[in-house]
DNA sequence: TAGATTGTTAATCGATTAACAATC
DNA sequence: TAGATTGTTAATCGATTAACAATC
């Protein structure tokens, strides 16, 4: 798949996913343009565009029927599709600190299309040790072998937890290496070369983003 | 200050102040929109004109001077007093699971102008223990009181970490009850009334708009 | 068929980019 | 003064919204 969809739509796409399975949930065989964008927030042109976007890039969206609206199922399935959830993609973590151990004990990796093989940290009580996942375990490596690892796995992805310092070099090890998307959740804004996916999760940019819009 | 900034420009706020602190820790006094555009990824047009509009809804933005450029201590300041960090703003957290947990031990509320002043859970194991932060210590209660404590305490924000299941009736609860902003980590699409403030943080959104532009 | 809703084209809106005059 | 860079206006671009014909 080329993707050649603008950002806001891709970012919208998840969104339809959940908001298909909840109808899925509910036994709902069609939901139509207008009543997706009210439980979303979207305007029914908006959904409509996306869909006609996705037909034209990647084939089909949701089977829209005149008169009946888009089938819940085709829905699902071709989000799942379009994200390439059901294509696993190696990854590796790097920063074994609590932000990384509360989504290895909870977060569900392997839905989001990422199997998480290895961990990384620089803290000897830490190497050698095992980080247990949703799914199972990865062993904990010293950071020094960051590039020896990524040169003989190749992995496709890469999640940043490790300090804010080090964000950077991490990055570049990492992209140099040939990881093709880095999930940056340091707090700091990191260059990548063009080509290499980067999504940012800017937790205090976000919460500062709420500051300014709150009265004391 | 009327918040009349579009969210674009709002949500670079953060990563000026970022930066003008790096620059600051770098004895820099003065940046150009030039420079702050190249290390940002932005470009110079939109800086001035973030800045601009800054200047518009806020007063200043960072003392521009022409020939010199942007002066790198106004530039904190004001995305400090813009983003309103130095006021704290009450906050209550419903849902103490383990992000919960790995938030209130390393994140930094207060920077973000942020005080947690209660938690909720339905845990009985968990009601009644104290949930250590950053910058001290705060009440486990039981997440029934959670309307009455917001009725006699009226905080400002909430951070909502619960299960999704009950993710809209919670923030149902907590805007009735005059909260002006929410901070939600849940993995669902909430409905805020019209004037109260949402920030999402949406893990697997965000990682599932990254699996797709990584190939397997 | 009539009603509903998609698919698609056109209009609008807003943000980004470009250009340049003002000025330090 | 000359060079650099802001402040600001205009042009461009892209996304959202609106409108309506096609069609189930």
């Amino acid at each position: 798949m080329r993707i050649k969809l603008s950002y806001p739509t891709l970012r919208r796409l998840p969104r339809y996913l959940r908001q298909a399975e909840t109808l899925l949930s509910e036994a709902r065989t069609h939901v139509s343009s207008k009543e997706l964008a009210e439980s979303l927030g979207f305007t029914p042109s908006q959904v409509r565009q996306d869909f006609a976007a996705l037909k034209e890039v990647c084939g089909v969206a949701a089977d829209g029927l005149q008169g009946y609206g888009y089938r819940v199922e085709s829905l699902k399935t071709n989000m799942e599709r379009i994200l390439k959830l059901t294509e696993q993609k190696t990854c590796v973590l790097v920063g074994v600190g609590n932000l990384a151990l509360a989504l290895a004990h909870n977060f569900d990796f392997i839905r989001c299309g990422i199997r998480l093989d290895a961990a990384f940290d620089v803290l000897p009580e830490k190497i050698g040790t095992i980080l247990r996942t949703l799914e199972g375990e990865v062993l904990i490596r010293d950071v020094a072998e960051l590039p020896d690892y990524c040169a003989l796995q190749r992995p496709r992805a890469a999640i940043l937890t490790c300090p804010p310092d080090v964000a950077q070099d991490t990055a570049d090890i990492l992209t140099l290496s040939g990881v093709q998307g880095i999930w940056n959740l340091t707090n700091v804004d990191i260059r990548v070369p063009e080509g290499v996916a980067l999504e940012n999760v800017h937790l205090s940019d976000s919460l500062m983003t709420l500051s300014c819009r709150i009265d004391v």
